[in-house]
DNA sequence: GCCCTAAAGTGACTACGCTCATATTATGGT
DNA sequence: ACCATAATATGAGCGTAGTCACTTTAGGGC
């Protein structure tokens, strides 16, 4: 069992790696199963046995990377302020997610979308969640939300930061500008739009700045 | 000419009625083109003839009850503030696709998400170029933004409405609380979010209120 | 009335993601 | 060694949205 506990996991890989080279050189919807399948040499039907979906195969590699991305994260000193903390974590997210990042949008459309129906993708509920818990930690951290907000009031704002967040995710996932310094300026208005949202956040921290200058 | 042209709007409007009884009584994914082909008594094909796509036929019922939606907001007496009117103007589009309720996020989700390509379905595009030039005008008539903000200033504030919006119409689409209350409290507070964002909008009207009690 | 052309309709066909009954292979007990 | 059983691999097959070469039909010019 434990031999082939591996080859399986080889084969995952494989799979994996496939599934990134020909996604980034033909795109998403232009690669098949098939292709990826015969790539790594299993039968189509053999890919389905170890990702439930084609989405799922795209949605693990982002997993891989965002949890690299995490680790970036937590590797760093945290800053001062909550928005400068979940700049820093975006950014580092969105970092990772750049070789994909012009299918990246094409996924989340089907999957990740506010609209997406809950629970037919579970890979997806998995990284949103990890995401929000993140998010949340982050908050508290700050004192950006109270440890005792109720769950109701947590919901809604979660919902608007998903929301926001996935805006700023698709922004950069078009943002043809160098070095993607237009996703700089959406994600900075949009942090502060969602952080001046909050109840017990520092108001001289957002809205009513005019640009930003940052690294 | 004129025959024919008739003609073809009745089996235009004979494919609409047919697609908005079949999704609403199976739900979009559910129902084939077939079905809605052989209950409007057409060859699978001619569909695509009328709509290059399943989501085109269901965007162009959305774009009839928005229309309407339209109209009932032009036909009232413009409110005080630039909230109350988008208010209003969003809870008319939301009131006239009501019938189409459950299966609007599924459409959405391909089509208007902000990741979906650009001309990938030049029905959506329209759809929300029409909303946003409304809501750019309710905005201007209140002053909520200066006529002569420039174009990358407005395009990353209705970026920024997009994006909220469709947290707004997502919230919507899965909200089973009686008259949808919930989702009156989640529009109020998003358009609070967005319109806190705008540098123009008087402070007063955003931010800080606890609750809401809306008719 | 009768062509001629363009518009409209048709359905067999394709490519796709995904399924499932079956075949193959690995492992642990004896 | 050998079998029994479970894990894994397989590819023909399914149902889908959408295409396209072809047929049918409508309407205007004569």
């Amino acid at each position: 069992m434990r031999i082939t506990a591996r080859a399986k996991q080889q084969t995952r890989q494989r799979l994996l790696r496939t599934g990134a080279r020909l996604f980034r050189k033909r795109g998403f919807a232009e690669t098949t199963t098939r292709e990826i399948a015969d790539a790594a040499g299993i039968a189509n039907g053999t890919l389905f046995n170890y990702f439930p979906t084609k989405e799922s195969l795209a949605l693990s590699l982002f997993a891989e990377a965002l949890a690299a991305a995490e680790a970036d994260h937590a590797s760093r000193s945290a800053p001062a302020s909550p928005e400068e903390d979940l700049y820093a974590y975006i950014m580092a997210g969105l970092h990772r997610l750049e070789p994909y990042r012009h299918f990246v949008g094409e996924v989340f459309t089907t999957v990740m979308s506010p609209f997406a129906r809950a629970g037919a993708c579970p890979e997806a509920e998995e990284m949103r969640r990890t995401h929000l818990e993140r998010v949340l930690e982050i908050l508290r951290a700050h004192r950006a939300v109270e440890a005792t907000s109720d769950d109701r009031d947590l919901l809604v704002r979660l919902h608007l930061y998903w929301t926001v967040y996935l805006g700023v995710v698709a922004f950069w996932s078009r943002d043809e500008s160098p070095d993607h310094t237009d996703t700089l300026v959406v994600l900075d208005q949009s942090l502060r739009l969602f952080l001046g949202s909050l109840p017990c956040c520092s108001p001289d921290s957002s809205l009513h700045r005019e640009e930003v200058s940052r690294d």
